[in-house]
DNA sequence: CTACTTGCAAACTGTTTGCAGTATA
DNA sequence: TATACTGCAAACAGTTTGCAAGTAG
């Protein structure tokens, strides 16, 4: 076996989420495959996997979330229901650099906003209220 | 007094920094103003500050760092000196969304790399190592 | 008098590490 | 048999918070 049973398995998650969850939530769901596996292993092995470059990694303040798709991408994060969604509508190719000091090696462009789910739970709120 | 003297003195500190200090960077520059202050005064102010837009706040892994500049801007951070600069070689102008599901709300933009002063030393390094 | 602010110490959160034991090549 | 990996608990770093005392309007 290339990775032990326990690093096959967070892999095996991260590929499987749609979402971006962070370690905590990894943990979580590894842990129906492995009930006894510790959060210290979960850690330890996004960490290698990260660095491997089987999963992408995204910083975020409140903790970072684990991405399987490793190709360079966007992130959007809703201020509301704080969930993280690929964001593929931005152009990257026309980025013009227009200097060269720097021997860049990556860029991340993350957005904030509010997702269309926490829009239209806005909307409907909004008319509740205005019903009452 | 619109600001307490602690507050005055943190906004002064991170108004007159060139780079982007981080809140324990900051907490040792205002405390040879103010050489009793304490860290927990320091977290509060900047958190006011940047909450009020008198200075920006940028997340990083290591501890979010702060910028007197506050209007949008890139920052690249140096991967060996660990140094962020201001990043004003993008043209943000030509930014295509072609989406527009997401209520956006900001946008923020940041590249790793390799500084000047570092790219400088590489090669200089590189030269000792040769001429051995 | 009231609302706000401070310094201090303790708490909190996400993450890493030391260690002794276990699995793997 | 040597190396890598695990679970556990403790440590760590950046940040926040409860509190009693102090300050400003």
């Amino acid at each position: 076996m290339n990775y032990s049973f326990q690093r096959e398995k967070i892999l095996e998650t991260v590929l499987d989420s749609c979402d971006h969850p962070n370690a905590y939530i990894i943990h979580k769901r590894v842990q129906k495959k492995i009930p006894n596996i510790s959060l210290a292993t979960v850690y330890r092995n996004l960490n290698f996997l990260a660095n491997n470059g089987d999963i992408l990694r995204i910083n975020y303040a409140d903790g970072d979330r684990f991405d399987k798709t490793i190709y360079p991408h966007c992130h959007i994060r809703c201020l509301e229901c704080n969930n993280v969604f690929d964001f593929n509508n931005l152009d990257l190719q026309n980025l013009n650099f227009i200097d060269n000091s720097y021997d860049i090696k990556s860029i991340s462009i993350n957005l904030e906003g509010i997702c269309k789910n926490c829009q239209k739970r806005r909307r409907e709120d909004l008319n509740g209220t205005k019903r009452k």
